[in-house]
RNA sequence: GGGCUGGUGGUCUAGUGGCAUGACGUCGCCUUCACACGGCGAAGAUCAAGGGUUCAAUUCCCUUCCGGCCCACCA
């Protein structure tokens, strides 16, 4: 017997610490079983668990649940990305120490230290949603094991002449004296003024050139017109001269340049921007460097160095005016590209980094884009889209001091490359000393300051859980599933795809599955800054871990939803009823020992036909990780076909088990049992806690599996399958519609008696009686219908009531 | 601007070349022995707009409008 009520406060924290305890998502390295190996996505341990992780990760979990039920040792790791940004500035704020004050070795050990404090509270949210992860299974991308496999990686890779060192143009910030990546741009509208600029040049015209960065004019390389542009057709060829500089440029023709913008003619500095960067590579030209580190113009600039950007604009413009070179300056908004923190305009510097070449690969890495599967399919072009428009190698090296450390020490007397041995990783080329001298007999050295990209390790995730079983890692490597939302596919995903194919030359998974976004109530996405964060765990609180996760599996993998919390109620309501019909069934199953009856009743048949068709339906849309199809079907038989009239159905006979032959009873009995476990089954991926419960509580005894989560999987049994009787039982159930029908508009209560019925069906016969009781029909007969009082397309159905 | 994706009753969602799911909300009825966090029933959608293919389109194709995400954002 269930008890009365069911506390998912209670119940929830229990079953997982049940789960935990018992092992039952422990992973076996030994198993014979085939294993199924996630990628699990780590995330980066700063504050709380937000309610996207939420949604995304319940939507992993539930493959993964129904991954493991279907006969797969599953490998659930979960480690965490702590070697970036967030990192630093979480340790700092909860440390009071500051990373630019310690040395790295220091700060990585402080880092450590915190994780180590604060990481069970963070992985308390995880475990709370009741992710069924081997939790002892666990990594972080700072800790030794990953810096070792992060170095490894770039040694490696560095053997196999796929890294490089080459002074480059970079992204850099003047005010914070630090190369900054791409994704931590911040677009910024700023005023600013078009300078429109007269060049003297080689025809003896001049040619006047627009840009917002006269500053630059001691760096400009070149000048481009647009080779269609029959102002400037005569200038192709020409040389341009730049004033103040006595230096000649070539004018070119490029079919970047839009003719409608600005006078037409540009002017090509380096650098600008990145279109500078790029053309210069395209037409291989030397740069001039004229910026330094300190955001100031340097000895080239001539008579401006030392000025700062706008400083030197200024100055420049004053003394364009002076010479009459100025034919008009317009007032314009543009776009900055600043950095997110400062909000200064970046600039672009020439530096030393390292890259890892891969270029040439593009059509490898879009091969095995093709060779994977991708759940939604759709998802695919991004990966394709962001390769064929890729123009750069991959920079790795970043300038800064907390992260994994480029494994490279530079001879101070020839300046040979010393790499590491592999033994001694991971190492601080810093602080640490290469064993041997140098080739040159020199033993002085100084150690790379860089670290690499974050990128560059958490691209490693696969290599790095799986090294963790290295007893298994054949098996656990190239895994199965990588799990992860769409934001990151240019990312993560691909630069996995990207290691694995160099190191290994395999794809790092077989699966792909993108989850989407969990929107707020407007359908915006959420973000602090924008105040609209919903945090799961109030939603938690006051729903349960069941009603969020019923939640995230009402969106099709790959779509976002908004949160709405009445979607919450829906799944609490789910979570009760489910409860309350296995407290029903199970009271009339007390002490009942599963044993498939010889023969059947029709209405058993009936409903043993439509589970067979929901397992035979959700099965392949869980293959198919359409979870939110199994889960719509499944709630809708539950809620409907099982729960509103099978059970009703078979009240009779399970309330007067006296009035019927026994077979009858021992074909109810074992249709509730069997039904009701595969319905558990079926829904216990995306609600593991109340299913796991009603399991404990009844099947357990009789099943024998430790939990529900390790038990089989339902199978679809085609011996319990009858079309006739599905239709015949579809016609009864029609019947009861219909006579529901009658007594709701005649304002009847349900149980109110009824005379007779007299229905024109004789598909229906061998379900009279279960109509009867169910309706409280005195008498219901096949027969024709001449005084219709209800028709329907199947049948005419005449009724009388008791007087 | 480029790519991808979506636009279905008041709200949110499923789905398909042929009477359009379900949930929440609304209204009416029913306290029936699992459940009122329930049951029964009702109202409510020209399936974004226009065009095309087809015997037939919400579903396929084209165009337009609107939303979301990623990328490039302009010297």
């Amino acid at each position: 017997m269930l008890p009365k009520d069911y506390d998912f406060r209670e119940s929830e924290e229990r079953l997982q610490k049940f789960w935990e305890h018992e092992g039952v998502f422990k992973f076996n390295p030994e198993s014979e079983m085939p294993i199924f190996a996630i990628d699990t996505p780590p995330p980066t341990v700063s504050g709380k668990m937000h309610l996207g992780h939420a949604f995304s990760y319940s939507q992993q979990d539930f493959v993964v649940r129904f991954k493991r039920m279907s006969g797969f040792e599953m490998f659930y790791p979960f480690g965490t990305d702590d070697n970036g940004l967030a990192t630093i500035r979480l340790v700092e704020k909860m440390t009071g120490k500051k990373e630019k004050f310690m040395s790295r070795k220091e700060f990585i050990a402080l880092v450590l230290e915190t994780l180590k404090q604060i990481r069970p509270s963070y992985v308390r949210d995880w475990k709370r949603i009741g992710m069924s992860c081997d939790w002892s299974i666990y990594y972080t991308t700072i800790d030794d094991h990953c810096r070792r496999i992060s170095q490894k990686s770039f040694i490696d890779l560095f053997k196999s002449g796929r890294v490089y060192r080459k002074r480059t143009p970079f992204m850099w910030c003047p005010e914070c004296r630090t190369s900054i990546a791409q994704v931590e741009l911040k677009d910024e509208q700023k005023e600013s003024h078009f300078v429109y600029m007269k060049f003297d040049t080689s025809i003896g015209e001049q040619i006047t050139i627009a840009t917002t960065r006269p500053e630059l004019l001691p760096a400009c390389v070149m000048v481009h017109v647009h080779p269609n542009d029959e102002r400037y057709k005569k200038f192709i060829g020409a040389k341009a001269k730049i004033p103040f500089f006595n230096r000649e440029v070539d004018i070119m023709a490029n079919a970047d340049v839009d003719p409608a913008f600005g006078s037409g003619a540009v002017y090509h500095c380096t650098f600008g921007d990145m279109d500078d960067v790029e053309w210069l590579e395209r037409y291989k030209i030397p740069a001039i460097e004229i910026m330094g580190k300190d955001g100031r113009l340097n000895e080239l600039a001539g008579k401006y160095a030392g000025l700062k950007s706008n400083e030197a604009r200024n100055a420049i413009i004053d003394d364009l005016k002076a010479e009459n070179r100025i034919e008009k300056i317009e007032k314009i908004t543009h776009v900055v590209n600043t950095h997110e923190r400062c909000a200064t305009p970046i600039e672009i510097l020439m530096t030393e980094q390292w890259f890892i070449r891969y270029m040439d690969l593009k059509g490898d890495f879009l091969k095995a884009g093709s060779e994977m599967n991708w759940f939604p399919a759709f998802m695919r072009s991004r990966y394709d889209n962001w390769i064929k428009g890729l123009k750069w190698d991959w920079n790795v090296s970043r300038q800064r001091s907390f992260g994994v450390p480029v494994p490279v020490w530079f001879c101070e007397k020839c300046g040979n490359i010393m790499l590491p041995e592999e033994t001694d990783l991971p190492v601080d080329p810093t602080i640490d000393k290469p064993k041997h001298a140098c080739k040159c007999g020199s033993r002085s050295f100084h150690g790379d300051p860089d670290v690499l990209d974050t990128w560059a390790t958490s691209s490693l995730t696969p290599q790095i859980a799986a090294s963790l079983y290295p007893q298994a890692y054949g098996r656990l490597y190239p895994m199965s599933l990588r799990p992860q939302a769409h934001d990151i596919i240019t990312f993560w995903l691909f630069n996995t795809v990207v290691k694995s194919r160099m190191h290994n030359n395999v794809n790092p998974w077989n699966d792909i599955m993108i989850s989407g976004w969990a929107l707020d109530p407007s359908g915006k996405k959420m973000s602090k800054s924008k105040g609209n964060v919903v945090e799961p765990q109030a939603l938690m609180d006051k729903y349960g871990a069941d009603a969020l996760r019923f939640w995230a599996a009402g969106s099709k993998l790959g779509e976002d939803l908004a949160y709405m919390e009445k979607d919450f109620v829906t799944g609490s309501k789910f979570v009760t009823k489910l409860w309350n019909a296995s407290k029903f069934a199970l009271m009339h199953l007390q002490g009942y020992e599963p044993v498939k009856p010889e023969k059947f009743s029709e209405t058993d048949k009936w409903l043993l036909t439509k589970i067979s068709d929901i397992i035979k339906v959700s099965t392949e849309s869980f293959e198919n990780y359409e979870y939110s199809r199994a889960k719509a079907e499944i709630d809708n038989f539950f809620w409907h076909t099982f729960c509103d009239y099978y059970l009703e159905m078979a009240k009779d006979r399970l309330y007067n088990p006296k009035d019927y032959e026994e077979w009858e009873i021992n074909s109810a009995k074992f249709t509730l049992y069997y039904t009701l476990l595969a319905v558990l089954k079926i829904i216990a991926p995306i609600t593991p806690h109340i299913t796991e419960e009603i399991y404990q509580h009844h099947f357990k005894r009789t099943e024998k599996h430790k939990s529900i989560h390790v038990s089989e999987w339902p199978k679809y049994d085609s011996s319990l399958v009858n079309k006739k009787s599905e239709e015949a039982g579809d016609i009864a159930t029609d019947v009861i519609a219909a006579v529901r029908k009658f007594k709701s508009a005649n304002a009847m209560p349900m149980n109110a008696p009824l005379r007779y019925v007299t229905v024109d069906s004789v598909a229906v016969k061998p379900l009279l009686r279960d109509i009867e009781k169910t309706m409280k029909i005195e008498s219901v007969r096949v027969g024709s219908v001449k005084e219709k009082t209800i028709e329907t397309e199947r049948f005419k159905l005449a009724l009388e009531i008791m007087k």
